[in-house]
DNA sequence: CGGCCTGTTGAGGGGGGTCAAGCAAGGTGG
DNA sequence: CCACCTTGCTTGACCCCCCTCAACAGGCCG
C-alpha cells in the first residue's frame, strides 16, 4: 500500500472518529443529549457526514424537498425567507448543536434558504430515520420534542422583540441573547466575534442597516460595548441586559 | 330511578357521545387526523374532557406546569405573554382543530397564558400519555411533529410581518389568513365575526389600536371590506391579499 | 339615567427609514 | 507595487409612518 494512500485511510479514520456523537463536544447541548452510550451509537448510525460548507455556501435552499434536519458541529448559518421580488428576510441564527430544518416537516420543503455564514460543518440527520429511531428511544423523541417547544418559544420571543422594543432594544436583545448561547458552548460570554454582517443583522431584527451602525456607535460611547468591526467585547453586560427588557 | 336522573345519565351519554374523536366534525383537521379508526379509539382514550370555558376564562395561565396540550374543539383562544410590568403581547389566536401549549412541553411550564375569547370547548391531551401512544402510533407521531412544524413555519411568517409590513399590508394579511383558516373550517370565507377586539387585534400585529381603526375605514373607503363592530364582510378577498404582499 | 368599556376620529410629534456621501479594507489586474 | 474597484460600514440630512395624547360616540349593564 502505498504511503499517501495509508494516510488517506488514517485521515479518513480519524475524521469518522471525529465525527462520532461519542466524541463530539457538543453532545451534552446537542439532539442525542438524554442517550445512554448505547443508544448513542444507533443514533450516531444514522448520521450523514457532510463535507464543510464555504462562507456563502447553502446548505439547502428554499422550495427544496425536506428530507433531513442538521444539526450544527462548528460554524454558523443565517435563515432566510424570500417573498415576492427579491425581498429576503432573516429569520433565524445557527450556532454549534442547533438543529437546522425542523420547519420543513411540514409541507416537506424547506420554507428558507440556509446559508454557512463562516466556513461550517453540520451532520445531517435522515428525518424518516431520525423518526423511526425516535420510535424506539422515547429520550431521543422527548428531545426532538423540546427543541422544537424551545424553537417556538424563542420565535414568541422574537416577536415580542419586533412588535414591542425599541431599536436600542433589540440590538441589547441581540448582544445578550448571543451572550448567553456563547456561555453555553462555552466561549466567552464577554468576547467574540460577529459572523454575520450588519446588513444581516439589521434584517434579522427588523431595522435599517444605518439604525444598527448608528446605535452601535452610542452603545461604545455609553461603554456598554466596545466593537471594532465584527469583534466584539461586552463592558457592561448587566447594563445591556436592563437596556434589553422592555419598559419605555 | 327518577325522571331527572334518567336525563342526567342520558345527556352524560350524549356529551360522551359528541366529545368522542370518532365523532368529531373537526377530526379531519386535528390531531388524529391520520388514524385508523381502532387507533383513534385508543387515542380517544387519553383525551381529557373539560367544562367550557367562559369569555375571558384562562385555559391556563403563563408559568403554571406543564402537564397538556389542548387541542380546540370550538370557540377561540388568544395566547398572551407578560414580561417585566404589564406588558402584554399578544402572541397567538387559536381556533377550532389547532393545538395550544405546545411550546411549553420544553421548560415543562407554559410560557404564556392562554384566554378565551368567547365560549370555548377544548380536548385536554395530557402529554406524557401522547408523547407514550406517540411511539405506538407513527401516525400519530407524524402528525405531532407536522403540527409543530406547522406552527414554526406560521411564526416565521409572522416575523416577517412584523418586521418588513406596513400597517395596511398587516392588517390585509391578518384578514386574508383569518379569512383562509375559516375556509379550511367550512366556514365562510368572506363572512365571520371577529372574536378578538381591536385591542388584542392591534397588539398581536404590533400596531397601535387607533391605528388598526384608522386602516379598517381606509378598507371600507376602498370597499375591500365591510366591518361593523366585530362583524366583517370581505368584499375583494383577492385585492386584500395583493396588499398582502409585502411589495412597496 | 349614568358609568364603563370598546371603538372612532383628530392633532401633533418622534423614532427610525430613506437617500446620499464618504471611508476603510480587501481583492484584482496591470 | 500601485491604481482601481468592490464590499461593508459609518455618518449626516430629511421626512414619513405610525405612536401618543385627547376628545368623543355608541353599546351594555347596573
Amino acid at each position: 500500500m502505498p504511503v499517501n494512500a495509508a494516510n488517506a485511510v488514517d485521515k479518513r479514520r480519524s475524521l469518522l472518529h471525529e465525527t462520532r456523537c461519542q466524541n463530539c463536544s457538543l453532545s451534552s447541548l446537542c439532539l442525542p443529549l438524554a442517550l445512554e452510550l448505547e443508544d448513542m451509537e444507533q443514533f450516531d448510525a444514522i448520521i450523514r457526514r457532510r463535507a464543510p460548507l464555504k462562507k456563502g455556501e447553502a446548505l439547502f435552499r428554499q422550495g427544496s424537498a425536506f428530507n433531513s434536519v442538521f444539526a450544527v458541529r462548528s460554524g454558523s448559518l443565517k435563515q432566510i425567507t424570500t417573498e415576492g421580488s427579491g425581498d429576503d428576510q432573516v429569520t433565524n441564527f445557527y450556532l454549534p448543536s442547533e438543529l437546522v430544518g425542523l420547519d420543513g416537516i411540514d409541507e416537506k420543503t424547506y420554507p428558507g434558504s440556509v446559508i454557512a455564514l463562516e466556513t461550517t460543518t453540520v451532520c445531517e440527520i435522515p428525518f424518516d430515520r431520525l423518526d423511526a429511531l425516535s420510535e424506539q428511544l422515547p429520550e431521543l423523541r422527548g428531545q426532538l420534542y423540546r427543541s422544537m417547544s424551545k424553537e417556538l418559544r424563542d420565535d414568541r420571543r422574537m416577536m415580542r422583540l419586533l412588535s414591542r422594543k425599541t431599536a436600542d432594544q433589540r440590538l441589547a436583545s441581540f448582544f445578550t441573547s448571543l451572550s448567553d448561547r456563547f456561555r453555553r458552548r462555552g466561549y466567552s460570554p464577554y468576547s467574540f466575534r460577529l459572523s454575520m454582517s450588519r446588513a444581516d443583522i439589521g434584517n434579522y431584527l427588523g431595522l435599517a442597516v444605518e439604525t444598527v451602525s448608528r446605535i452601535l456607535g452610542r452603545f461604545q460611547q455609553q461603554e456598554l460595548v466596545e466593537v471594532s468591526g465584527r469583534e466584539v467585547h461586552i463592558l457592561n453586560l448587566e447594563a445591556l441586559a436592563t437596556q434589553a427588557q422592555d419598559e419605555p
